[in-house]
DNA sequence: TTGATTTATTTAAATTATTCGATATGTTTA
DNA sequence: TAAACATATCGAATAATTTAAATAAATCAA
């Protein structure tokens, strides 16, 4: 009876993408990592990060790297230290994409 | 300034939870699972599955049951058929996580 | 410039995840 | 009951991820 087909939201973040950004949240370290983000006034630094996760530097370099290359958190160099936020865009676009899993 | 506590919301989803649902997630299998689910009018039969997805029938099993083990998606046995939907509130509590991860 | 500090990269080992063939279990139909 | 069908489990091979030691690169401070 309906002839015109009903518009299907388009997310900007298609299954390769969100399979990415799943990936990234799919470790423990890494969702500590984004709390601790959360926490800090306005990002974080990287050596924050070695007392409250224990695990060895290379290995927190590691997961932030994880994380950054989603660009679900956002990497600044200032002087020696990089600075860390979260990009509330692209967790934004993924939620978007979890909500249009659901039926309309 | 202020010596009350910020109200923190607090989601039934811990970080625990979080990963487990992020790991089931970070797969293209499943999130192809996912969207097939939400394609039909209420919920999708394993069978059917098995046209849509390039895997055999024991990889399609394993990947339904990472999805039913963290119930993202429910299992209903019907016959020798089991029809699967999605669980809108378990996403739903997934979705205030990652909200929760956002600056106040 | 030298030494200290912060972060990144490389490499290798250990762990975990994915896949499928074989087979088992449960259900329907003849 | 026997055959057919739908789904699940087991076991083994392969692939991907995590971890840390060693080391590199970049910046700061003396």
């Amino acid at each position: 009876m309906n002839s015109v087909p009903l518009p299907v939201k388009q997310t900007s973040v298609n299954i390769k993408k969100a399979e990415k950004i799943s990936k990234a949240l799919a470790d423990p370290n890494r969702l500590q990592i984004l709390k601790e983000i959360k926490k800090k006034e306005e990002c974080l630094y990287c050596s924050d990060l070695q007392d409250m996760i224990d695990l060895a530097q290379p290995s927190i370099s590691h997961h932030l790297k994880q994380l950054t290359d989603t660009e679900i958190v956002v990497a600044e160099k200032e002087g020696r230290n990089v600075k860390y936020r979260l990009n509330n865009k692209v967790l934004d676009e993924y939620i978007d994409f979890l909500e249009s899993l659901k039926k309309a």
